[in-house]
DNA sequence: GACCTTTTCTTGAAAGTTGAACTAGATAGA
DNA sequence: TCTATCTAGTTCAACTTTCAAGAAAAGGTC
């Protein structure tokens, strides 16, 4: 399937193919695995589980709306639905930012809080036999480099993020 | 954060959670940019993408729906909208399965197979730049590794999926 | 200050996903 | 055969995500 370099479009190789594979297989599972398992013990979708572990690690609980969205890697106009349905859990709440009039503070409520420590042991199990109990040390030390290689390649403001071919 | 063995939950170790971290980010950004990319330039996520593709590979371009739910890791329900969807665009028709009259056929019509020989080159590109131009060949070897150790855990019908410490 | 641009966040509608309920057909046992 | 159970696929309602549009405040320039 590897095609010289005849000008036509450059394909993957069988290797990279079956790799991509292989990622695209996992990572659909995990996501899957992880929203199921925080839906049922928690009540929310992976991605609203991760804001409030954002916010817990935040000073004073709470963290500013852009700020969180970069964080998390979300759209704001996402994330702004998102606090909307937290807050009706209660367990987040919004604050006007006083040094800005435009901006908003996410903020934990200790609802929010109680409902992280109540289930982040179970989730982190989760997180754990799903992944960290199947690899060995070195395998876990490789993925932490790839991925880091790799997020640093899509990150939107990245230096040369978008202009590999100069590198 | 390493909690010795005293009983309470086991957390992460600050290794596995910059790893982890780094996957959820990686991962985050990759679905992003494809889903992006696929929609500016197909016209459809990257998911509906994917069921074009399998059903490419699949002898005579059709395949029965369950199995193509199974093989994109999917829901039948998930399918059974994506399929209207893509038939609606006129890429997929349905065929009633002439063994078993319970069954369909989902099946790629010339135009769905024109359209991805449209868009391969420009996706292949995309998955080129973002993950395989960035790593090492020993980092793809490392992570395809990696990735097959992850799926079969999570694979539903895992032999031993669900049950790890009987290992 | 007046004007223009940018940033912050929200909203609304359209599209996609989920999980449960449902129909129709297949399968197996008495 | 009759019945119970299972499987294939769809549908509905509730929820989530996206994209485009918009309001409000901030920042810069003349």
């Amino acid at each position: 399937m590897t095609t010289a370099s005849t000008g036509g479009p450059r394909w993957l190789t069988d290797e990279e193919q079956s790799v991509w594979s292989a990622y695209l297989h996992a990572t659909t599972l995990m996501e899957d695995h992880l929203d199921r398992q925080l839906q049922r013990d928690a009540g929310m979708p992976h991605i609203y589980y991760g804001l409030l572990v954002q916010l817990s690690r935040a000073p004073r609980h709470r963290k500013r709306m852009t700020e969180l969205a970069k964080d998390a890697k979300i759209t704001r106009s996402r994330l702004s639905h998102a606090v909307a349905r937290l807050e009706k859990n209660g367990w987040v709440r919004r604050e006007d930012c006083p040094s800005d009039k435009r901006g908003q503070n996410a903020v934990l409520t200790d609802e929010g809080h109680a409902m992280l420590v109540r289930s982040a042991p179970g989730h982190v199990a989760a997180v754990r036999q799903a992944m960290f109990a199947r690899l060995t040390p070195e395998q876990v030390r490789n993925l932490g480099e790839i991925m880091r290689v790799v997020a640093a390649g899509l990150q939107p403001e990245g230096t040369d993020a978008d202009l590999p071919w100069l590198r």
